[in-house]
DNA sequence: TATATATGTAAGTAATTACTTACGCAATTT
DNA sequence: AAATTGCGTAAGTAATTACTTACATATATA
């Protein structure tokens, strides 16, 4: 079983769902509230969001508060960044990151 | 039918053919040389790719070069950077990024 | 022209996904 | 103590995904 942000965050109300705690933690009926599905159903979204460690939960008696852990986003991040020069205008990035990584561009 | 780009690049399979044609616009037989799976595999890989705009084909003959098109990238890197002041120790940046959005911080 | 090459796509399949309802349990309230 | 609340999870299901093999088509080559 894949558990990485990238699959996480392929799911609409998973992105929804990070949004939504992304300013303030939530617990989980308060987050099913906001959409039209069952609590069971956000309830597993918010495992698979755990299971990846883009979400921890924290106990206050019997009620959970999900709340985002943003570096985990980093992963997704890094990986797009390094493109990021192909779709800036800035040439000078470019050069940057060409002498940067010494003009090793082979792929794979 | 969802086709967007988070959904594209959840598959790690594509991950590797968009890091493999990235600075190389590649055919499609010279890329699933790279993957031990079948060719047609590739081939709806790649047409998943296409449909949602991440890369495009260039007909010479009988081959299909495959190239990316980064700045559909753009959608993902916009979603995650609002996000990146808070894991990066930016504190400043989190203040520019407060009163750019004029304090409007409450999700939905 | 016959053959080889490059590719697209249909059909089939096993696994996974995104839900649902039902139930159980722990914490809280009455 | 009994009822309510918040939540996790099992089981079932329909749709989707990620492959496979087989076949069709267009282009290039011998």
């Amino acid at each position: 079983m894949r558990r990485d942000v990238f699959q996480a965050i392929a799911d609409p109300t998973r992105r929804e769902i990070i949004n939504l705690i992304a300013f303030k933690s939530l617990n989980l009926n308060a987050i099913s509230e906001n959409f039209d599905m069952s609590r069971s159903a956000i309830s597993q979204h918010i495992k698979i969001l755990t299971e990846c460690g883009l979400v921890t939960i924290k106990k206050e008696g019997r009620e959970r508060f999900c709340e985002v852990k943003f570096q985990k986003l980093n992963e997704v991040a890094e990986w797009i960044e390094q493109y990021r020069v192909f779709w800036t205008n800035k040439l000078d990035a470019l050069a940057v990151h060409l002498s940067a990584n010494e003009l090793n561009v082979k792929p794979k």
